[in-house]
DNA sequence: GTCTATACCCCGATAGAC
DNA sequence: GTCTATCGGGGTATAGAC
């Protein structure tokens, strides 16, 4: 039995979709079929479709926020970036999936600029959180970093967004490894 | 006056909306209106929608290898990096497009398997150029390198599709620039 | 809240005149 | 080659019964 609300399944359906065909890529009628019931019911939740998409990328921004500030800062740097690249590596799911913001970012042209303000806000709080990651790591010695952190902050969560959409085309799931791999000091 | 064909026109609109926007995110009717065509004519140069991006795809990536195989090979490869990166960085056009083929990747769930195939093709191209470049910068102390090049050529073109992703939504040019500065040695 | 019914427009695609 | 006209279906969105 189903215990979550219609818009809860709403919501995570469509991130679904999203991650998987863009928003350009998927219809009402697709996601109402999903979740068993009409196109007229997601308008009851979500009037527009804009209004879907942006409440979509703030629960999913929220959502992996939480799962990356979680990873325990106790441990090293570079055990620290294996678990994140492992939530990255999750969001693939069967194989045919690629971060939701990531796709958003591709559809940017096609969205409103509240959106592009969330997808902006979730990139920036990634790529902090990995220049200090990158900044530890260097100052340890477990990680090789070069240039100043937050460049390298950003440089990292560039190849690992880049590294996501190359799975998915090749059918591979080694490439965020292949990234994490560079970092690393042997 | 206009000298090109109207199926040059076709194919050079259809690329830069495909940049713009994504597979799904433009109609014949958007690409008539560019070119001054009815979008029955389109039908008859393309048949279908997918007829058009393959071929769209096969010349962009003619043309974009042409200029990546004509970069000087006597250069240092430090100098030849500079020059495949101001490359990438044109794809921007006026900040608001990505690489085609990125593009496509993120829409590789919309669409059939010859153009999945296509844009393979391009992505190895690329990567493994990149991976030689890197395996001769590392040789002569011009580049810093970790791993192998194979794997290091498909980090770096990673980092390059992301980099020109963020640097479109947040209206950046200078992204582009912080991959390559993380390989030069300094 | 969820439904039926429908408005209104856009979509890719085709037929056939010129 | 390019057009007009049209087909069949899908798109988001709304009105109103229940």
């Amino acid at each position: 039995m189903e215990t979550r609300t219609v818009r809860e399944q709403l919501l995570d359906y469509a991130q679904t979709l999203i991650m998987l065909r863009g928003y350009n890529g998927f219809s009402y009628r697709d996601l109402a079929e999903l979740v068993g019931v009409k196109t007229s019911s997601i308008h009851y939740y979500f009037p527009t479709k804009e209004d879907l998409v942006l409440e979509a990328v703030n629960v999913y921004s929220s959502e992996s926020l939480a799962e990356m500030y979680a990873i325990d800062s106790s441990q090293s740097a570079d055990l620290r970036l294996d678990r994140y690249a492992r939530l990255f590596g999750k969001i693939l799911g069967d194989g045919d999936q690629i971060c939701l913001c990531g796709m958003l970012a591709a559809d940017i042209a096609s969205l409103p600029e509240h959106v592009r303000q969330a997808v902006q806000s979730f990139f920036k709080s990634n790529e902090t959180w990995l220049g200090k990651l990158l900044a530890e790591g260097k100052k340890n010695g477990t990680l090789m970093v070069s240039g100043g952190p937050e460049a390298a902050g950003r440089v990292l969560y560039a190849s690992l967004q880049g590294a996501v959409v190359a799975s998915r085309l090749f059918g591979t799931r080694t490439r965020i490894e292949e990234v994490t791999k560079a970092y690393k000091v042997h």
